[in-house]
DNA sequence: AACTCGGGGTT
DNA sequence: AACCCAGAGTT
């Protein structure tokens, strides 16, 4: 059973932490309800730091939730590129258009109303509900996890359900119901910049007297999340086409990573190919399709693309046709396409 | 309820 | 190498 007073005294120390401590971050200068859903989508799983210049990339391209609305897809995901989660950006798009064309450009105004939106769950609606409405809604992300679960000493797994439910309940009641934006916006940066991950600052922390975790020396042990799945091991050869002036990009449409994002012609095996195998390979031939051609492999030195849960081990194979390529394009608009980051390094590194 | 979706920062 | 990040959608 927790305590009343801790629940208070934690409220009020996590408000006056964040009077003295808040960074001035250019979406804490607005209570628009585009800019703050903007913000928060950008920053869903995302530091601050690596969101900020795409934040800040957006308003500029995109003053208004119209001018997103009609932007192309495509240039929604250009302008997105290196953030990864890329059904974000087409979820940002779909609700823009909905907002603009279905809602006048306003948004709707109530947590509930908001979840509906796409792209907008249970964490986006309570901050936007709180930060732009004043509604007491208690926002739960890895951040508000973090703190109460040391603070209060709570081992329940974070990533089941019933540390979800058990979260959330908690989080709402630890709210300021007087300032449920502000306290909102508190309690994660102060889970970001002094209750951190790792090596957390709890000599100077204001919380450390009722602090259960550091009392019981278990802040490090602190929150509990269950097992992760392993990493998955891919070998994708991609097929760099060109002839005088152009390539081959293609779009990737299958539900697999980088979902409408473009890429070279891909060749996917079970391991490194050399270059006799991956030429007898039914997909090589198809591309080269009786052709005649030089091929070089540009990076003997195999690049692995390092990801959440997979492990990319890529070669990137230079083919040289002598005739035009059908559907080709011209190299010089390639940087026009939305890319995954590890095809925009080949291309900067190969000089395309 | 478990899986999937990126890329980068911190130890 | 392991863990995490202002999570959401799908199966």
């Amino acid at each position: 059973m927790k305590n009343r007073a801790n629940e208070i005294d934690f409220r009020e120390v996590v408000n006056s932490w964040y009077l003295q401590n808040k960074r001035d971050l250019p979406w804490r200068r607005s209570s628009d309800p585009y800019r703050i859903w903007l913000s928060e989508i950008i920053l869903q799983q995302t530091r601050i730091d690596q969101g900020l210049p795409y934040y800040l990339r957006f308003i500029k391209t995109f003053p208004t939730v119209f001018d997103l609305a009609e932007a192309s897809e495509q240039q929604v995901l250009k302008l997105w590129q290196g953030l990864g989660y890329y059904s974000r950006a087409r979820n940002l798009h779909y609700t823009a258009k909905e907002v603009a064309y279905e809602m006048e450009g306003i948004f709707p105004k109530s947590f509930s109303e908001l979840k509906k939106l796409k792209g907008v769950g249970e964490y986006t609606a309570s901050a936007i509900a709180s930060i732009c409405y004043g509604e007491a809604v208690a926002v739960v992300d890895g951040n508000v996890y973090r703190v109460l679960s040391r603070y209060f000493g709570v081992d329940t797994p974070i990533n089941a359900t019933e540390g979800i439910r058990y979260f959330k309940e908690l989080a709402t009641r630890v709210l300021d119901l007087e300032h449920p934006g502000d306290y909102n916006q508190a309690i994660m940066e102060f889970g970001a910049m002094q209750c951190k991950p790792q090596l957390p600052l709890c000599a100077s922390c204001g919380l450390q007297i009722s602090c259960v975790a550091f009392q019981l020396q278990r802040v490090d042990k602190l929150p509990v999340k269950l097992k992760k799945n392993k990493i998955k091991k891919r070998y994708f050869n991609y097929i760099v086409l060109l002839d005088h002036q152009h390539t081959l990009l293609q779009a990737r449409t299958k539900k697999d990573i980088w979902q409408h994002l473009y890429q070279f012609p891909l060749v996917e095996s079970n391991d490194n190919l050399s270059l006799d195998e991956l030429t007898k390979k039914e997909d090589f031939l198809d591309l080269i399709s009786g052709k005649s051609y030089d091929i070089r492999l540009f990076n003997p030195k195999v690049s692995v693309h390092k990801l959440s849960h997979q492990h990319i081990y890529t070669q990137f194979w230079i083919v040289e046709l002598k005739e035009p390529i059908p559907n080709g394009i011209h190299r010089k608009n390639i940087r026009e396409y939305p890319v995954p980051v590890l095809i925009a390094n080949f291309v900067k590194d190969f000089g395309l």
